[in-house]
This record gives structure tokens, sequence and C-alpha cells, in this order.
DNA sequence: CAAAATGGATGC
DNA sequence: CATCCATTTTGA
């Protein structure tokens, strides 16, 4: 439908269109006469959903089929006069709404940046005529008086104020009595960056009037316009070259120097000596095409790797390639693009999240210049409605991006990258899609007949089997670049360090002496603890009571900073109770060991060391999160403490010592995934240590240093790592020989959560066998946000037919949602959880 | 008795 | 999911 349509009269068009909202199915609307010609598939419209709201929908199909059961609604506007969905992505979105058994308008919410969906919010405010007050309760007056006082109020404020769960029935009751009038406010939220800028009117590009003006200005009396005038001149070399007038000035730039008067400009505005116009700027600075820094050169182990990577891809789609943490694959990765590009072809680059802020982005940037745009979760929704629209444009041929920028509107990629292939953060997992962007990437590829580069120092275990089954190229960078070396690794017992009271706190002595030597050399540490906060809980040592949250069965964490306690599931907060809530008794302590607390203890044992911490807490903006990436570059910090987030992708250049306090925990959590887990996030942070001339060494306190995972770790053995893996994932059936979906019943009551799943396991065990349905089965974390958590595991063969089973599954569960017996229970599915 | 809470259906 | 309508529950 991409041809315009037939105007005959007779004919009436209708459109089906994706909502954002979670109904599995698509909604046709009516193609009002005015709009036929510019209904297209990919083009977003405004319609009105249900009694009252209005949202934007994204056409899907055109066609002339009224439907039977009901009449269509007419479609309210229509917003772009060009699709800003390609089919290539309607399709990438059906494939995920059949893959991860989604609705497909959940997928839409997802893949459209907020700038680009306009919703409609009810709102109440009172009615202008009205005059009746005697009608209403007392209970109303104080509620009109409320919305008086604020002009306006969502229903959400409406409820919160007036302490009910349901305001439906009191608007309703004061719309009924003329008292109040409910609105719908639509934003349109992307608006385009507008500079107000100023220019020489046509008059003076004359060089000779111009000279008169100058001539004419310089008196007294008129001294301050010249000023004015002159600072003009200063800034656009009007001049020498008439042609850079066009171009102007931006008005602020005038107004903040301090000699310029406002008033003599605004004369000069008035006498038609200057004038004012407005420009559409793009959010992302330009740099005129310049190329600011040209590409790195290869070493001959890097220019080894790029030979063998276009090799693999003359015969297979995806190739992986293995170079060790500092082996620089950024340069392979560089020339890979270079190479894409060249050929005419779009390229992404996917990052995980917190690599994304730093100096990568730099880097490419001088190098590509304006042709990359960078897609991200820390920039604003009108800098990524621009992505969107450079990437339809062409505009930009290259994107660094996060994972929900595989959404971004490509119709002729040559090459995604997907470095970090590893990372547990390609997987979305609170509202759904559960979409794996790795995954949807090789879709996509396939789909756009384009290549893939897997990247990793420490490769998914799925990934590398499939790279050694032939189904990947396999391509390994082995030394570090330049000079570099790998780390030396050595373990401490902190088993027997404890006997021997060798311990400070929760630090090793040796560990100490170690990070002392380290601070007068005057190199800097990087402390890696998997754990945010001060504490993990507070505990009376009087009677033993642990603080809980009242929603979730885990316990708070003690935030010093602010001083409260903290649930990390449902993000509750509460002071520290002063007494123990249990006993009374006044020794409530902390327990356990967060990254606060090893700031606070180093900063104690090191005074003069300058400490910086890095976890969720300490980078919630951009603006922080680099603020502390630039002092530890500039050597300012002597030691940082941080989460997981160090050991994905920031790479700090002056780390000589690392120390690692959570090995055990990691190793031995209770997942099939906690030895995958655990190597790479040892080996990566452990990577972090010598990225320059000097050797690094990394100390890592465990119970058990005899480990035979610690010890691959500290050897740097992959490959070793990886058969014994393989062996047990083999032996006990799990990815990447099957694929598991996991299916978490949810209730407000535990019992009724177990009952359900005890009905759902049993009816998927009957049809697909005990060995496929595990559970149900408890979760660790038994309730969150107030609801009870009971899981049932699939595990499905890879040759099993994955649509029938779906369906299968889809259907079970549909039972259970529509069933009396179990109603208030939710079902999340979640496939290929991690 | 009306107001408030709960349940269930529906959206084009 | 948000909304609306019907129904039950509550309580002064």
């Amino acid at each position: 439908m991409q041809e315009s349509h037939d105007h005959s009269p007779e004919i009436t068009y209708f459109a089906d269109v994706i909502l954002p909202v979670p109904i599995p199915k698509l909604f046709t609307y009516r193609v009002p006469r005015e709009f036929v010609g510019g209904v297209q598939v990919g083009v977003r419209v405004i319609v009105q959903f249900g009694k009252s709201k209005v949202l934007t929908a994204v056409i899907a199909r055109v066609h002339t089929h009224p439907p039977e059961k009901y009449q269509a609604k007419y479609i309210l506007d229509l917003l772009d006069d060009y699709p800003l969905v390609t089919p290539q992505q309607l399709e990438l979105f059906h494939w995920i709404s059949g893959y991860y058994l989604c609705c497909i308008g959940e997928v839409l919410n997802i893949a459209l940046p907020a700038g680009l969906k306009i919703s409609s919010l009810s709102k109440v405010q009172i009615n202008p005529d009205f005059d009746q007050k005697e009608l209403l309760s007392d209970r109303e007056k104080e509620i009109l008086e409320e919305i008086n006082k604020h002009q306006s109020l969502t229903y959400d404020e409406l409820a919160r104020f007036a302490e009910v769960k349901n305001v439906y029935h009191l608007i309703k009751s004061l719309v009924q009595k003329r008292a109040v009038i409910v609105f719908e406010e639509v934003k349109d939220k992307y608006s385009p960056k507008i500079v107000r800028k100023i220019r020489l009117s046509a008059f003076y590009e004359d060089a000779q009037n111009l000279k008169i003006l100058i001539a004419e200005l310089d008196k007294p009396k008129t001294q301050k316009q010249l000023d004015v005038l002159l600072a003009y001149l200063n800034a656009v070399p009007v001049l020498r070259n008439m042609d850079t007038n066009r171009k102007g000035l931006e008005k602020s730039v005038l107004n903040q120097n301090q000699e310029i008067s406002t008033s003599s400009m605004d004369t000069l505005l008035k006498n038609g000596v200057f004038e004012i116009f407005d420009v559409v700027m793009s959010r992302f600075p330009s740099d005129d095409g310049k190329h600011l820094l040209d590409s790195p050169t290869l070493s001959l182990p890097q220019t080894k790797a790029y030979n063998e990577i276009m090799a693999f891809f003359q015969e297979k789609d995806t190739v992986l390639l293995h170079g060790i943490t500092g082996s620089g694959k950024t340069e392979v990765y560089i020339k890979l693009i270079e190479q894409a590009l060249g050929s005419g072809s779009q390229v992404l680059y996917l990052l995980p999240e917190i690599a994304l802020t730093t100096q990568i982005v730099i880097r490419l940037k001088k190098i590509f210049g304006d042709k990359v745009g960078i897609y991200h979760s820390k920039f604003s929704d009108n800098e990524r409605v621009e992505v969107w629209k450079g990437v339809l444009s062409g505009k930009f041929q290259f994107v660094v991006g996060v994972r929900s920028s595989v959404f971004l509107p490509f119709n002729n990629l040559g090459l995604i990258i997907v470095d970090e292939e590893h990372e547990s953060s390609y997987k979305q997992f609170d509202p759904a899609p559960r979409y794996h962007a790795r995954d949807a990437a090789l879709v996509i590829a396939q789909k756009q007949q384009c290549k893939v580069l897997l990247g990793s120092a420490t490769p998914s275990v799925e990934s590398y089997h499939h790279a050694k089954q032939g189904r990947y190229g396999l391509v390994k960078l082995k030394q570090r670049f330049g000079e570099g070396q790998l780390p030396d690794i050595e373990t401490i017992d902190i088993k027997m360090a404890k006997k021997q009271k060798a311990m400070k706190g929760d630090f090793a002595q040796q560990l100490l002496d170690a990070v002392g030597l380290n601070l007068e050399t005057k190199n800097q540490t990087l402390f890696f603890q998997n754990r945010r906060g001060y504490s993990p809980y507070l505990q009376c040592e009087d009677c033993d009571w642990i603080g809980t949250c009242h929603q979730c069965d885990v316990s708070l964490t003690y935030h010093q900073y602010d001083r409260e306690v903290r649930c990390h599931y449902c993000g509750h907060k509460e002071n520290v109770p002063k007494t123990c809530p249990a006993c009374g008794g006044t020794k409530v302590r902390t327990k356990g060991y967060g990254t606060e607390k090893i700031e606070e203890e180093l900063q104690l044992l090191f005074p003069s060391a300058k400490i910086a911490r890095i976890d969720l807490d300490t980078t919630r903006t951009k603006t922080a999160f680099q603020s502390i990436v630039q002092e530890v570059e500039s050597g300012a910090i002597d030691m940082i403490v941080g989460t997981q987030m160090v050991a994905k992708g920031l790479d700090f250049e002056k780390i000589n010592l690392v120390c690692v306090f959570d090995a055990d925990r990691m190793i031995h959590f209770p997942d099939f995934r906690a030895s995958e887990r655990a190597f790479q996030l040892i080996t990566q942070v452990s990577g972090r240590a010598g990225r320059r001339q000097q050797t690094g060494k990394v100390l890592i306190q465990t119970n058990n240093p005899a480990q035979p995972l610690l010890r691959k770790i500290i050897d740097g053995d992959y490959e070793g790592f990886f058969e014994e893996e393989i062996i047990e994932r083999q032996t006990y059936h799990y990815p990447p020989f099957t694929r598991l979906i996991r299916l978490t019943v949810k209730h407000i009551e535990q019992p009724n959560a177990q009952k359900a799943a005890e009905f759902l396991a049993k009816n998927l065990k009957e049809k697909l066998g005990d060995s496929r349905v595990l559970g149900p089965e408890k979760p660790i974390i038994e309730r969150i946000r107030n609801m009870f958590l009971v899981e049932v595991l699939l595990k499905l063969e890879r040759n099993l037919n994955l649509k029938l089973v779906k369906d299968f599954v889809v259907q079970q569960i549909e039972e259970i949602a529509t069933s009396k017996d179990f109603k208030g229970v939710v079902t999340v599915i979640d496939v290929d959880c991690g």
C-alpha cells in the first residue's frame, strides 16, 4: 500500500493500526476521505481509543474491508506525511511479539521513543458556569476547592487527594451535577530545537551601505549601538565574506556579552539594521565534515583478526571475535565500520548501557563525524527523536546505541557489531517485550542480509558454542594491545586470614598492604564489591531481628549517604529505626558490606586517599556519571569502589591493582548461569588492571582458593572453563542445548499463586512431559511488591517445534487468566530468561 | 439508603 | 492497561 490510493468517492478505506497497549490484536479505523491520499503503512495517526482516551497508533495495513462486528471509528488525524516506521521494522515488531510472547503494542511502546508517542491524559477542571454549590456534599466541596487550587487535576492526583481507590464514581457524580468538566490534555512531545538568530538586513549586505551606517553611528549618542554592530561584525566575518551574514549569529551569544546593551540591540532591530530569524537546529553539534581523528593503524594481530573476519563474512553471516581484555577490539571494529560505510550501507554498533557515556563515543565521533548518531537512555526524548529521524533520512549512517537501538528505522544495514556480547543487560527484563538485543540483532541481520560481529573477552556460552559448532566464524585476539600484559591474579584465603587474625573488617591485611603500596606509588586501585548501599541488612544484636521490606521478602539495605534503608526490589524507603522494633533494644547494627561501607572503611584506613564510588546511586544522572569518569581519568582519584558497573566497558587506564570481594557469593549463586557470570565478571573486572605498560595485579578474597573456577580465572583459561561448562549444560539440559521459558505466576495470596502454578504445571506436563517442565517452585525472593511469586520453568530442546509449544503455553496461561478459580492471578512469560 | 468497593468485560 | 458499568458491600 505504498502507492497513493484511488480517490474514487465510492471506496471507503480502513486502516489496521498498532496501538501502544497490551492487547494482542490490531484495531481497525476508518480513513476519512481527506486522508485517503496520506494513509500509508508506517505513518502515525491519532485515534480515539475507548470512551475518552486519545492515542498515537501506527498504521500496519490499509484495506477496504469494513469490519463486520462493529462500526469502525474514524482516524482523527495523520501525524506524518511519510512513514516513520519502515516495513522492516514492522516485520521485526511481529517477530519480537511472536518469539517473546508479548503483544505487538508492547513492542511498539518500547520501540518508539517517547517523543514520538502522543497520549492524552484525562483531567478535570471546574465548570466556570457552575453556581449551585448547595447541591454538593461537604466532601465534594472540599474536593472542588482542591481542583480550583490547581486549575486542573489528573484522575490520579485527585485519587491521591480524595484518598479513594476508585475516583470514577466521584468524578461521574461531580460531572452529573455539572460542577466539573472532564477534558483530554494532548501533549505533542517532540519539539524541534529552535535558535533565535540575528543578521544584518538585506539593505546592509551592501558594503557601501554598511560603511555609511558605521560612519553614521560613530557619534557619542549612538556609541552603544555601534558597539553592538561591531561585536556582530567581529563574530561574523561579514566584511570579508558577505555570504556569512545569511547564517547570522545566535542572539543569545550577543546577549551574554556584558558590554552589549540589550536596549541598543532593540533599537537596531527597530531601525531595521538587524533582523531576527528562527532556525531549527540539530541537537547534535555539527563538525562541518572535518575529520578530527584518523582511523587507527592496526597492529599485526589486529590486522590478522580483521582479515579473518572479512574472510569469514564471505561464507558466514555471523562472526564471534574472542579478544582478551585490552586486546584492542575497538580498532578492529572501527576498520570494519569504515569498510561497511564505504560500501554505502548502514552500521549499528551495540554497546551495554553504561559503556556508552564514555571515551569510546567521543572517539567514534571524532573519527566518523556527523555520520554517527548516538542512541542512549540518558539522552532526552527530543534527542532520541532526532536520531530516529536522522536514521530515516540517511543523515546518520552509523548508530552507536544501547539495547533499544535495534528498533531504529534502518533499511540498509550492512553490519551490526554487538560489543560485550555476553552482557546480560542486552536482555530486557521488566516491562514486556522481554527481548534480547543480541538475538534481535541476529534476526534483523538475517532479514536485511547483513553481517553481525559479536565481540567479547568472555563470550557467552551460547555464542561460543555456536562458533565451535561452525555456525559462526570464530576469530581470536590473544595478545594485549601495545605493551600491556595480562594482570597477575592472586587469591587471598580469608578463612586462613581470619584464623590468624589478619583481617581488618572485611579486608585481609595482605590486601591492605598491597593497597597501601599502590597508593604510595601513586597508582589507582579498583575495589569490586557487587553490592551497593552501605550494608545489605540491619540486625538487632539482642534478638536477631532483621529489617525487611513490608512489600517484598528481602532485607532492607542501609544507605549511609541518605541515612535510610531501602528495598532494592520495589524502591521502598524508610528511616532507620533507633530502637529494635521487635525487642526495643538499642543495638541495631549494620551487617555485611556494600560499596558505601567499603568506601568509608577505606577512607578511615587511608585518610589521604581520594576515593570515588561508582554504582547505581552515584551515577543516576549523565553529568554525575561523566564527572566521576573524568576525575578518575585525570588521575585525581586514588581509589575506586564499584559494583559490576565498573566491569562493563569502562576503560580506566591508570588502574594498577584490582581487589575483588564478592567472588564466593557470585560463584555459588543458585542459578545455572552462576559459573558463567562469575567467570565473566571477575575476568572483566580483572581486565581493568594494568592496561598500560606496567603489569597489573588482581587480588581475590575467597574462603576457598582451591575452587576450580577460580583457577581457570587466574589462568585466563576461557577454553577450559567453556569445555567444563558445556558438559554441565548438556547433562542438565540447559542452554544452548535447550531454550528456557520462565513462567512467573503472581498473586497477592501465596496459596493462590501456588495453586495456579500447580494447575499450570500439571497441564503443561501432561502434554510436554515431566522432563520439560520444572516446578512449580518458589523463587529465592518469594514476594515482590506485595505479590507472591511461583515459577514454572520450561526446558525445550532446540529441535522442538517452538511455535506449537508456545501456542500451547499461551493457551494454558489464557485459561488461568480467564478461569474463575484463579481470579487475580497474573502470569508473566520470559522467553530465553537469563 | 447512598456512597464506596469489588468484579468483569471491553476497547476498533 | 485503563476505563466503564453492574453488582455487592458497607456503614451512619
